[in-house]
DNA sequence: ATTGAGACCTGTCGGC
DNA sequence: TGCCGACAGGTCTCAA
């Protein structure tokens, strides 16, 4: 399910909640997710207070008054829920927050690729898995020039190279894919090509960056008004099926690159 | 240094 | 109905 819009979303959903809120239990259902949970992970959290909940990429950050901050990750199908009294519960429910509130916030998991971790606040910059992020697509700092330095030289694909969360943090399979199809560029075109030998800008970077931009905003907008209707994606899981680029008469196809379905018009985009 | 393939897990869907 | 393979919105590790 998360790429970056429906990690904000989650954030948005748990910060009414989370913050202010005391923890006063924490309960894991399992050893480990993705990873084990950090020794005493359930009783360092015990006491403290939620801080404030911050996105970093598909990340979640909560910083307690502990001093320790939760990094927490969703993997491909991790959620979060606010159970009310007739919830039944579920079997791959894997951590339940108790608040002080009376209120639970539930992570529920089926694969377990998701995680959690623990670290010092003043250290969270440093996480392995933060440390190695580039920068926000919807921060100032991501414009042409930025997406034209990482993709300089690079000798894979585009889409490949906007899936590498060192290039741009945050974009996933569904969205590199429609970033792609509004800026009219193929997957399959080498990153290297929309920049100059020495990482210049080309006029294709601009485009790019724009429509990442853009993606992200819709879909942003979406998760709080209409989350669920059928024409959400322009190209995404479309093959076979038309072009919807007004008065293009391709076809959406689709094809595996890095292991990971890629979807796009051969006609429009190049 | 980059890059691709495989691994990690469970659930769902289409075809036979 | 059941069984089987293919696939799923992510990231890490390992080997070329």
């Amino acid at each position: 399910m998360p790429e970056l819009p429906e990690v904000e979303a989650v954030r948005r959903q748990l910060e009414p909640v989370m913050v202010g809120a005391r923890i006063t239990r924490v309960e894991l259902r399992r050893p480990d997710l993705r990873a084990p949970f950090p020794r005493r992970f359930a009783q360092r959290m015990q006491g403290a207070t939620t801080l404030a909940l911050t996105r970093r990429a598909k990340y979640l950050v909560a910083s307690l008054s502990s001093g320790d901050s939760l990094v927490m990750h969703l993997g491909m199908s991790g959620s979060f829920r606010v159970p009310h009294a007739s919830d039944a519960g579920d079997a791959h429910d894997h951590v339940v927050f108790h608040l002080s509130s009376g209120v639970e916030v539930v992570f529920n998991d089926p694969r377990r690729f998701g995680f959690m971790d623990l670290v010092r606040t003043a250290r969270v910059d440093r996480h392995p898995s933060l440390i190695g992020l580039g920068p926000e697509p919807l921060s100032a700092a991501f414009d042409a020039a930025a997406l034209a330095r990482a993709c300089a030289g690079k000798r894979t694909s585009l889409k490949v190279a906007l899936l590498d969360q060192q290039v741009v943090a945050g974009l996933g399979n569904i969205y590199a894919v429609e970033a792609l199809h509004i800026a009219g560029l193929s997957p399959l075109r080498r990153a290297s090509t929309i920049a100059t030998p020495g990482g210049v800008p080309r006029e294709a970077a601009g485009r790019l960056a724009a429509a990442i931009k853009q993606v992200l905003d819709e879909a942003i907008d979406r998760q709080t008004s209409a989350p669920y209707r059928s024409d959400r994606f322009r190209v995404y899981d479309r093959a076979r099926e038309p072009c919807r680029r007004p008065r293009c008469p391709g076809v959406i196809r689709r094809r595996t690159q890095a292991g990971r379905s890629s979807f796009y018009c051969p006609v429009c985009q190049r």
